[in-house]
RNA sequence: GGGCGCAUAGCUCAGCUGGGAGAGCGUCCGCUUCACGCGCGGAAGGUCACAGGUUCGAGCCCUGUUGCGCCCACCA
């Protein structure tokens, strides 16, 4: 073996050893219960960053450890179009060319996205590959294959059949740059400080005037009425009358409507049901006119008149002008409130009218909701349900259409009437009146409503395929926390639809790694890291390893001491291996300590299978942190005390002796291996490769189980015993050793020796009493170290009985739990007492 | 505007149903080269954000304050 471990010269080669072994398709382990995780589909596109890195290294650990435990394992890969996000990076190349992508045409458009999708390729699979995650490359699939645009295009015709889905007139956010609308939750609210103006209504039939405070005074040429609140004492005789809107004459009705607030301004709302969310609304409920004054172009309509053409910020001082040229604006005033921001482009979302396609989700949610009510789907942290149930239970209808080119084109033709046909493969007659002339909707779908399918259109629907029923359900999703309501909710909505049932039972939303300074990690603002230059630097285990050390149910800041830690604990492991192959008889068969072996191999047995019951039940937990710090503790605690002791009989001149401690360490690193196989793939499979014997991969190796009858509570107490004491003597340079009989600690103490300064003839190795010593003064001693112990738990015990007011008021429950304490502690005194004095 | 969460050692974070303040890194001291200096041992370092309250007892429960993060949201 190589002195130094090089992550990089053995990574690459062990990934291509697993990549060849061919057992991620699912259906490797035919006997066992299925095990399916469906990775987040990264954008076609994208990058490794930290948060894919972070995932992926959670959910290959939960793959490999429930593959050698048994299961058939599948881990569904693949990626997404990722519609909006594509468009946004491919425009703005544009933009920097001088073109748009209308100049382009849709075909040319769609021609360049193919071409920059094949240049910049699916690298972040490759990236998962050197992560060494184990996904179902052989079956990666994408989101706009062919099979996966006929499961969307299926999906679409179902639901417009079950009239979830229709076409509607309704306001709609509109992102400018995109020249599309784009979904409730792709708005991002941002404050913003506008003015606020205020602007006089004439009354009809009067000389007076009704003052309304506005931000947008170029919506003043859409309004189409004056709202006051119905129980305003000052409007309420104006209430049926009408007002003339400034500059466009109009004269619009003097409604009431509680949606006004009497204490905001005037108390008076001008009602703009073309231009603002809350005025659409009071519209549809006083049947006003739907005026547009903006276009979808981000230009004034015909309607805006001498302002017509004009850019919205350019109408808004013409406006602002001509009120005040005319007397009519009253005041104006810096404001300070929220206003929408599209996702992608951060441009301002402007609320138009504009007819759509939407999806209404009420009836679907209602199952979904009660899924994770009722428990069946648990998330973790189990807090971030809350986000859930939130949005949930105030759903409101779901605009699907995009105005784009890229993604999945709607399944939807018209013909010359007007007529519609939906079907998921072009139709040759419209449906209803059989006209042959068909124009298709140009637009294409929400790339979450794709997205919404993924845990089982990857796995075959909507054809029959035996995969739907051996991995539908699958068990895990994992991701970050600002999806759940995007996608988590229309997974778990749209599953129970077409299957029938809920896609997963366990939603694990990982922490966000920030910056080192709290930021968040982004390539704009340069606060980003880049995983897999960690990987270069540091090796995939112990990034992997570091990653998981992060994780938490919250927001962490990245910290390379993490990683670095996991490099240190590879390495470790390494060196580790390296003496055992080098000094120890690899060749010995593996062999668990039994009960008469000596002390420190006994406690080794414990507290291995301690240690494995742990970072069996963190896995199990999901608290990969926790895993991962046993993992660390134990396999220092390892080299640290039991390879140090296995040195005197591995080097002494015992031949028996020798064979034993070999098969205790094979067995040891046997067990280790496999133990710690599924956070540090490549180096556990490294070092198993160099196992003497044809074992095959470790990856495919089986996961050790704990076992009770492992636990030896008298070896973790002898050891406990001589580490104290052994660590007392280092602190204090004088050596003066309590061992158990038999115990190969040799090394320690010329260890020892060497670092307090002390000389041979100071040491004082000693048997323990239970060894039916022949030195009786160490025994005493021995016997005296219990002694003080139990002594002081007793104290404790006593302490808390002492406590009048503890006696006086603690629970029943809690006195007794001390007062058995306490006896407990009295008896053992009384025993070492006795034994003590029986020396 | 509504909701959720966080403030613990210089740094990054653990602390389950309230009864002994922890880990890793960093710092300091010492050791060592027969697996590993990517090593070994030890030490120092914290009125657990602040102010009240409940309790025999609070890092943990309650109220408030300050600072930070996130999610949701149709008040001009």
């Amino acid at each position: 073996m190589d002195a130094l471990y090089d992550p990089a010269a053995h990574e690459p080669r062990i990934a291509e050893r697993w990549l060849a072994a061919g057992v991620f398709a699912g259906g490797s382990a035919p006997a066992g219960e299925s095990y399916t995780i469906a990775l987040p589909p990264p954008n076609v596109t994208g990058e490794l960053h930290m948060g894919h890195a972070l995932n992926g290294s959670t959910q290959d650990t939960l793959i490999r450890m429930r593959r050698m435990q048994g299961f058939d394992t599948l881990w569904i890969c693949g990626t997404d179009h990722a519609s909006i996000a594509v468009h946004a990076v491919i425009e703005k190349q544009l933009r920097a060319e001088g073109l748009t992508r209308w100049d382009l045409g849709r075909e040319a458009f769609l021609e360049r996205v193919g071409e920059w999708r094949e240049r910049t390729g699916a690298t972040i699979i490759q990236q998962f590959k050197r992560l060494g995650c184990t996904l179902d490359y052989d079956h990666e699939r994408f989101t706009m294959d062919d099979g996966y645009v006929r499961a969307v295009l299926t999906m679409f015709e179902r639901l417009y059949h079950k009239g979830y889905i229709y076409r509607d007139n309704r306001l709609i956010n509109w992102c400018p740059t995109c020249a599309s609308t784009i979904s409730d939750l792709e708005v991002r609210h941002e404050t913003a400080v506008d003015t606020l103006y205020d602007v006089r209504y004439r009354i009809t039939g009067s000389s007076e005037f009704l003052t309304v405070a506005t931000v947008r005074p170029e919506t003043i040429l859409a309004d189409t009425a004056v709202a006051v609140h119905p129980d305003d004492e000052r409007y309420r005789h104006l209430v049926g009358g009408t007002a003339v809107v400034p500059l466009v004459e109009r004269e619009v009705p003097i409604i009431a409507d509680e949606y006004v607030k009497m204490d905001f301004g005037t108390g008076v709302l001008k009602v703009t049901p073309g231009h603002d969310p809350n005025d659409f609304e009071i519209g549809r409920r006083h049947g006003l006119e739907e005026l547009s004054a903006i276009g979808l172009d981000g230009r004034m309509t015909e309607l805006a008149g001498e302002f017509a053409g004009l850019t919205v910020t350019e109408a808004r001082d013409r406006v602002r002008q001509a009120l005040s040229d005319r007397q009519l604006l009253a005041g104006e005033r810096p404001y300070e409130h929220e206003v929408g921001h599209c996702d992608r482009t951060g441009d301002r979302v402007e609320p138009l009218i504009s007819l759509q396609w939407f999806m209404r989700m009420d009836e679907l949610a209602s199952p979904a909701n009660q899924a994770v009510r009722s428990g069946r789907v648990r998330f973790h942290p189990r807090t971030q349900e809350n986000t859930y149930f939130h949005w949930m239970d105030n759903l409101r209808p779901w605009c699907i259409s995009r105005q784009l080119w890229w993604g999945h084109q709607i399944p939807v033709w018209y013909c010359p009437d007007g007529h519609v046909t939906v079907a998921v493969s072009e139709p040759g007659a419209c449906a209803a009146c059989g006209s042959a002339e068909l124009e298709r909707d140009p637009d294409v779908l929400d790339t979450w409503f794709s997205a919404a399918l993924w845990p089982f259109a990857t796995i075959g629907w909507p054809d029959a395929d035996p995969r739907l029923d051996r991995f539908y359900p699958g068990d895990v999703l994992s991701t970050a926390r600002d999806i759940i309501n995007l996608w988590v909710a229309r997974m778990l909505m749209m599953g129970i639809e077409f299957m029938g049932d809920i896609p997963f039972t366990d939603v694990l939303i990982h922490s966000t790694i920030q910056a080192p300074d709290g930021r968040r990690m982004s390539k704009s603002l340069g606060t980003g890291i880049d995983p897999l230059e960690l990987v270069d630097e540091f090796g995939a285990d112990a990034t992997r390893y570091g990653l998981l050390k992060m994780s938490s149910t919250q927001d962490v800041r990245f910290d390379r001491g993490a990683i670095e830690e996991g490099r240190k604990l590879t390495v470790k492991l390494w060196n580790a291996a390296r003496f055992a192959l080098d000094k120890a008889d690899v060749q010995a068969q593996p062999v668990a300590p039994g009960p008469g072996a000596p002390v420190e191999d006994r406690w080794l047995a414990s507290r291995l299978d301690a240690a494995l019951a742990e970072v069996v039940r963190w896995v199990g937990a999901f608290d990969f942190s926790a895993a991962v710090k046993t993992l660390y503790a134990f396999v220092y605690e390892f080299c640290d005390w039991y390879i140090e002791a296995s040195k005197a009989r591995l080097y002494g001149e015992d031949p028996q002796a020798r064979r034993d401690v070999s098969a205790t360490l094979v067995w040891a690193f046997d067990m280790i291996l496999r133990m710690a196989h599924p956070v540090l793939p490549f180096v556990t499979e490294a070092i198993w490769d160099q196992l003497p014997g044809d074992r095959g991969l470790l990856m495919l190796a089986s996961y050790p189980q704990p076992q009770d009858g492992m636990r030896d509570d008298e070896a973790e107490r002898a050891m406990a015993d001589v580490i104290a004491a052994v660590t007392a003597a280092r602190s204090d340079g004088r050596v003066r050793l309590v061992l158990p009989h038999g115990f190969a600690g040799e090394a320690i103490v010329r260890s020892l020796v060497r670092t307090a300064e002390v000389t041979v003839s100071d040491v004082a190795t000693v048997v323990v009493v239970e060894a039916a010593s022949e030195d009786v003064g160490a025994a005493r001693a021995k016997l005296e170290v219990e002694l003080a112990r139990a002594v002081a738990e007793r104290d404790r015990a006593r302490g808390m009985l002492a406590n009048e007011r503890f006696v006086a008021k603690a629970p029943p429950a809690k006195i007794e739990e001390e007062r058995a304490k306490e006896a407990r502690f009295a008896a053992e005194v009384a025993d070492i007492e006795a034994r003590l004095a029986s020396l």
